[in-house]
DNA sequence: CCTGCAAATGAAAAGAATTTTCAATTAATA
DNA sequence: TATTAATTGAAAATTCTTTTCATTTGCAGG
């Protein structure tokens, strides 16, 4: 999603499109996975507290979304559908597009339960840590 | 695993099996994914710092697993391989042990990257919230 | 069954992280 | 361009977590 795209969707829910709303996107934008202090360090121009509030505002409105890999919140642009490959030896963070489930055949899906999303991590070693 | 079996754990690891110990043990196992607090309410005897301290011991076992389901921690015994269906609706918290993964064909796994672990949150809607 | 000692505990203090408050500013509509 | 409600940021408040350190205690060895 483009920038003028997520100006669109902001306004669109009757928000403003001020430019700290758009420096703490495209801090974020910037590198995928960042904790709170890399995405403060890439919009030092914006206060604190409104990075805090800017990043609840555009989870809510699904421009963001925020992961926990074990170490605090960390966040990422919600462009495509992935998953996570978390190396524990360098913390190394990879995406994958590539969706493993299968999702038919568990016992309340697809019966009682509706799926929205789902989150996989897949935790492990990677090739230059061996 | 029982709780003879966790001293054992405990103590084999070279720790001391203190009540204190014990009893957070026993709060977590009282009731799957609960968060600081109710497992604070469960063994008021102990003191919070030994709580956090606690837990960080009981994780490193692996007698206790960390989780982060979008709403602060939460704690559960480490028992069995589980996933989670998260209902936004009520909260609810449900477990399945059926796996509906095949890492088989994954980019990075099974060539360069070496799996340990994984794990995976269903999110969507309870049939009794719909 | 005692004893000694390193490990563990808990109270208080320190330190981080996050949220609230509120006056001043600003984006967007008419 | 004027108006107005939303937004911002500084400070304070609150909450969460960790550190410190004197006291207590589990448990291995005698």
């Amino acid at each position: 999603m483009g920038l003028e795209a997520a100006v669109g969707r902001i306004r669109g829910c009757g928000y403003k499109a001020t430019p700290q709303r758009l420096a703490v996107l495209e801090a974020v934008a910037a590198k995928q996975h960042q904790s709170l202090e890399g995405i403060r360090a890439r919009c030092p121009e914006v206060g604190m507290v409104t990075v805090y509030r800017t990043l609840d505002l555009l989870s809510g409105l699904g421009l963001v979304r925020r992961l926990d890999l074990g170490d605090g919140s960390r966040y990422e642009l919600a462009e495509d559908h992935h998953h996570h490959l978390i190396c524990e030896g360098c913390g190394g963070i990879t995406e994958f597009e590539q969706c493993p489930l299968d999702m038919r055949g568990l016992p309340d899906v697809g019966g009682d339960f509706e799926v929205r999303a789902h989150s996989l991590e897949v935790y492990g070693t990677c090739g230059d840590c061996r």
